[in-house]
DNA sequence: CGGTACCCGTACATTTCTGTTCAAGTTAGC
DNA sequence: GCTAACTTGAACAGAAATGTACGGGTACCG
């Protein structure tokens, strides 16, 4: 076990190249600018490699080519090596949650925030979740965790929220809480592609099981409830 | 790179041979019971599986022997092929499970028994559910669905009391909460493996999740009640 | 319309893993 | 202590995946 665990292939990724915007540094050569179809064909595969690292996070380079409408070659052109692919669906993915979840407005009711966070993005926030797992086998562990945090921030900036303003629970800690929020998208999404959930339902169940979680359970009979300030600001 | 490669779809699997009891079956022939330290082996691998198919579902035979401090050809000679090893670890793994989950008392509080349940078994929810996953890249899909709905039973049969008893809530389908239960097991575990979560707090704090999730939570002033969902819970 | 960036199939070298065979050495158990 | 059961390393064949090289074709863009 001790002898080499196969996994670090010394993995360049310091700087993966931008693939949408080309060069043209008004240099002498001055190259052609990418043309539209190479575009098209990188963003091809990389939708592609989104939905199969999802699936398998062992899809061979050959199938998401193919997935993707493209010779494998083609995409070697694109991205040196795997882990190199990997590393650019990361990046997108971790674009794309990072906005939508960025698009909650915190300054609602928690309860609210937290509605409108989980509808809007547990289908991104998997996806992410997909990516991210197929990606800690081929990238550095510092990379995985500073794209994990990254999404993760905003939902526990949303949680610490509404325990300050008194709606949530106090007695567990937040990254505990954070990790019950992801957890569960993480779920329904997979229940949702076995079929034992309707993906019409899944946010539905989503709001309604994690406010019962982070809501602090008062409902004993005499204990008073926590109430919330009635400052309707919209 | 590192590809189990699902190339060989039909495994058989109908039988597995007991490896913890020999034939000597009063034949003719009288083969020698089986040595003392070929069930030990048999055990130490099935131990070091268990472990190592957790932490990746795509680790080696040879991984595995030397996990188990045994050379991979012994392995071979206790088990013919990968498929009939994971298939193997599956089984101990689902009795043992199995055997946890039945020692619960169903005829206690809902809450109590959830708490009993969780408590004494998350760990071993949580193995199951990692070399399950390992499975399921090699083991025919009925095989998986039979031993998950075996592991699954005993948690919708408690739930399913609890809401009969009007401590549980009804306005989320039974699967749905059995997902969410085994799905912060899941979490848990994942948790304390990565160092984000103290084991000793893993139980309790599992325990307070589920139960919040689980109650029906008092009507909050001003907000409409979510609608019951109409649709059958499966 | 012309150049060239791009696509793609074939083929090849390399690595890793599985599963088998062989020919020893070792140990448990009667 | 004898024997059969067991273990073991070396070595081999087959499959599959990753990258690379070559060379003809295609379609984009100026």
């Amino acid at each position: 076990m001790r002898e080499r665990s196969v996994r670090e292939r010394s993995v360049r990724v310091e700087s993966v190249p931008d693939h949408s915007t080309a060069a043209a540094s008004t240099g002498s050569a001055r190259p052609r600018a990418q043309r539209a179809d190479a575009r098209r064909n990188v963003e091809a595969i990389l939708d592609a490699a989104t939905q199969c690292l999802r699936r398998d996070a062992d899809v061979s380079v050959a199938d998401i080519a193919t997935a993707a409408g493209v010779g494998r070659i083609t995409l070697y052109g694109h991205f040196k090596t795997r882990a190199e692919l990997v590393d650019a669906v990361l990046v997108r993915a971790i674009e794309s949650a990072h906005a939508t979840l960025d698009s909650v407005d915190l300054a609602d009711d928690p309860a609210q925030a937290l509605a409108s966070l989980v509808t809007s993005s547990w289908r991104i926030v998997e996806q992410f979740r997909g990516v991210l797992h197929a990606a800690q086998r081929e990238l550095p562990p510092e990379r995985i965790r500073d794209v994990h945090d990254r999404v993760l921030d905003p939902v526990a900036a949303l949680i610490e929220h509404g325990r300050q303003a008194g709606v949530f629970r106090d007695d567990l800690p937040t990254s505990w809480l954070v990790t019950v929020a992801m957890s569960l998208m993480h779920a329904a999404a997979e229940d949702v592609d076995n079929g034992r959930l309707e993906a019409a339902d899944a946010a539905s169940y989503l709001v309604t099981t994690l406010l019962a979680a982070f809501t602090a359970p008062a409902p004993r009979p005499g204990s008073p409830r926590p109430e919330r300030s009635p400052r309707s600001s919209r």
